[in-house]
DNA sequence: AATCTCATCTGATCACTGTATAGATTAATA
DNA sequence: TATTAATCTATACAGTGATCAGATGAGATT
């Protein structure tokens, strides 16, 4: 995005967050600088800044526009509730593979400014989905689907975070997963 | 640990392990510099690299310690299977809240040096120990075991990580999840 | 069409960081 | 005691995030 010939970017908080997300997904979060982004961007050093505040507030559009994306590929509509959750398992796994920068900011919540609206708005997007997806599988109170849809999330999360999953095994791992949520979910229910 | 007479240490790799620590429950991950683990161990700037090479090798001690230490707390022998791998995980979940700054490093593989051999052992301890507690709570294949074994230790690395457990319910969702993952293994081992 | 306004971007500066190197100090060993 | 090896210090360098005054130009107002 270095050649541009106009004074003003144009597009340059999208183009910050796709060549910050790129550079994670090449040298890891360890090695994510806000200068070399804006190298990337073909920007001076301090001009992510005026749209973003703080490398903080950078990773945070980042993580934000990952969730927005995850959001996209977990609506799914076809089948049944349980297989629903678990293709919406599958999107996840798979969102993760695909966008690796994305992926590698959006949980470590340590890193964000978990305040911001835009963050915590896209951020429930995915979790409300599976929430209700997993209502429709097994009816039951509001306490015990809360209990359900966090163990679930929380799994794949794990499961993604810790690279427990072998490519092999993945769909196997959550159908586990996924069935053994959703079978305590109606025992507990009934 | 500034009050040092001595010219040698004599424990500086302890002592910079929880230093390093106390300053990571401090200020976040974000925050964390080896100049300040340094400052507070009363050395000089270039005294941690001697022992660990670099920042990433020290996290990675920190890591290695924080497992050493979770192991220890897992290591329960009281009440039935079921029982053990409930009060394992909220063995998990007690110290990932007593010490959150071993915590917040232990699994953030991208910072850390996956190769280095005691971080591989300790790391493997607690999850081995949880592993033959499920297969005697549930006797099944080795590959359904190691399914149900990735899914509650991700399940509960998810809920610490995402802090999804609030403290008044905690104990019931991590037997909400025990509970979802034995079962399952129970029904597909018959 | 000319002017104004203000968001956008630049360039320079500051304190701070990780790491490398050479040398000082002390512990261990023979 | 003399020698070796381990430990720690002091200094230096390049790269970092953040701040600020000022340059630029797109769009609204007149």
């Amino acid at each position: 995005m270095a050649n541009r010939d106009t004074y003003h970017h144009g597009a340059l908080p999208q183009a910050l967050i796709r060549e910050g997300a790129g550079l994670l997904a090449e040298k890891g979060l360890a090695s994510f600088s806000m200068r070399e982004v804006a190298r990337r961007a073909g920007v001076a050093v301090a001009a992510p800044s005026h749209h973003f505040g703080s490398a903080r507030g950078l990773l945070t559009g980042i993580a934000t526009d990952g969730f927005a994306q995850l959001a996209e590929r977990m609506a799914t509509t076809a089948g049944s509730p349980e297989d629903r959750a678990s293709a919406m398992c599958r999107a996840y796994v798979a969102f993760a593979k695909e966008c690796p920068g994305h992926a590698a900011v959006m949980f470590q919540l340590g890193l964000l400014n978990q305040e911001d609206p835009a963050f915590i708005q896209q951020s429930s997007r995915a979790f409300a989905q599976l929430s209700a997806t997993l209502a429709k599988a097994a009816p039951a109170n509001a306490a015990k689907l809360s209990q359900a849809t966090r163990t679930l999330w929380s799994a794949v999360h794990g499961l993604v975070a810790l690279k427990m999953l072998t490519p092999k095994e993945a769909d196997e791992i959550i159908s586990f997963a996924v069935r053994a949520v959703v079978s305590e979910l109606r025992r507990d229910s009934t």
